[in-house]
DNA sequence: ATAATATACTTAACACTGTTAAGTAATACA
DNA sequence: TGTATTACTTAACAGTGTTAAGTATATTAT
């Protein structure tokens, strides 16, 4: 079936993309790792592009159901529900390396023929952010002024961790741990309200 | 002479890096841009690799220059003189697009292959922030608990949102000046004092 | 049952890539 | 004058993404 194969190569693309990197990917080596000429993937792909596309999809699909499981386990408190997307994003890069260098850390040339409408839908992730953003500043324990902004902010400053922790470029004599939970801490710290700014309380799930 | 050609196989990289990106430069669309063999480059470079490791370095020493250029501006104030090491850091990323890429956007692959050497002498960027840090702290103007730690997480959060816009990932609705300056007020109040922290705060016109 | 068509794949080829081996002038030195 | 060195060249290898054209097999129409 013309489905079976798309799903064989996604699938195995991931694999591929786990074991050797997203630089040693090629449509012939892919090919040969599912038993078919390099041809045939464009039966079921446009190109290598698309093919990369559809696994950002995935991806993206995958974080934001990462979010909402935080959203759902602190439905009270926006706070700790804040604190917990962000070790959510953190854990799920760090977990999914072979995702998120492709959705986060591929060349912006690369980015740019990324179809708008899939932009727009990975934007959901950031959407989740600003609801508990907005919930926090109701609450009166979030003192941010645009929480649009300040929800891509947050975003940026995890990525910034993210994407040095898999670059491996953080200093080798800090331990990773230390530097998750400062980089998360100094996120929070950046949003919270004066008057709700004592007990930085951290739970490390890594 | 030798070292003349090493220089203009040096600048022509960095135009094309300008002009093209990284993905499309190659040995040959140097090699014809300077008028020569493809392989006359490499008499002067190792590989690929050493070329561009090259021009990270030059990168490197730039950015250097542009964090003590803030630092000699504020030798008194820690706090403004950290402001002004963000600034200077957003600003050397957006304006040296060529550089910053190659520098902290390149694949982790590549990166791997840097030089351990280099890296230590790239930390000296670092160094100069984790400076200014123990500098509040000792003034009491920054709550920071590890230094050096902390200097890592300021770094890493500036660098998400350096490369996001050079990637262009952030919202097109946020306004780029928006975001930087919500990006930079919120590293910083991650780690200014709790004393310090009420007149900064309270006049956000952002 | 036979002919036409559609499906799912193939091979061959094009223009590119980084890199190496071998060759060639021109210069410097003995 | 003869040798060595310097600074370059061309040709080639093994790889890349991608396209055009060809080939069996299965489905459908008459």
């Amino acid at each position: 079936m013309e489905t079976d194969l798309r799903r064989v190569i996604l699938d195995s693309t991931r694999h591929l993309l786990v074991r050797d990197g997203y630089m040693s990917l090629s449509m012939r080596k892919i090919a040969r790792a599912i038993g078919y000429s390099a041809t045939s993937i464009y039966l079921h792909f446009e190109n290598k592009d698309a093919l990369i596309h559809a696994l950002i999809e995935e991806g993206m699909d995958q974080l934001l159901a990462a979010l909402k499981d935080a959203e759902a386990e602190h439905p009270g408190d926006p706070v700790a529900r804040l604190e917990a997307m962000c070790r959510r994003f953190v854990v799920f890069g760090l977990e999914n390396r072979e995702y998120y260098e492709i959705m986060f850390m591929l060349h912006p040339e690369f980015m740019e023929r990324y179809p708008a409408e899939k932009y727009r839908r990975a934007r959901r992730n950031l959407d989740v952010i600003a609801a508990t953003l907005a919930d926090g500043v109701a609450q009166g324990v979030f003192a941010v002024e645009n929480v649009r902004v300040v929800a891509s902010t947050i975003w940026s400053a995890l990525h910034g961790a993210v994407s040095l922790l898999l670059a491996r470029r953080v200093d080798i004599r800090i331990e990773q741990t230390a530097f998750i939970e400062a980089a998360i801490a100094q996120t929070l710290g950046g949003v919270l309200a004066p008057a709700a700014r004592e007990a930085p309380e951290t739970s490390p799930l890594l």
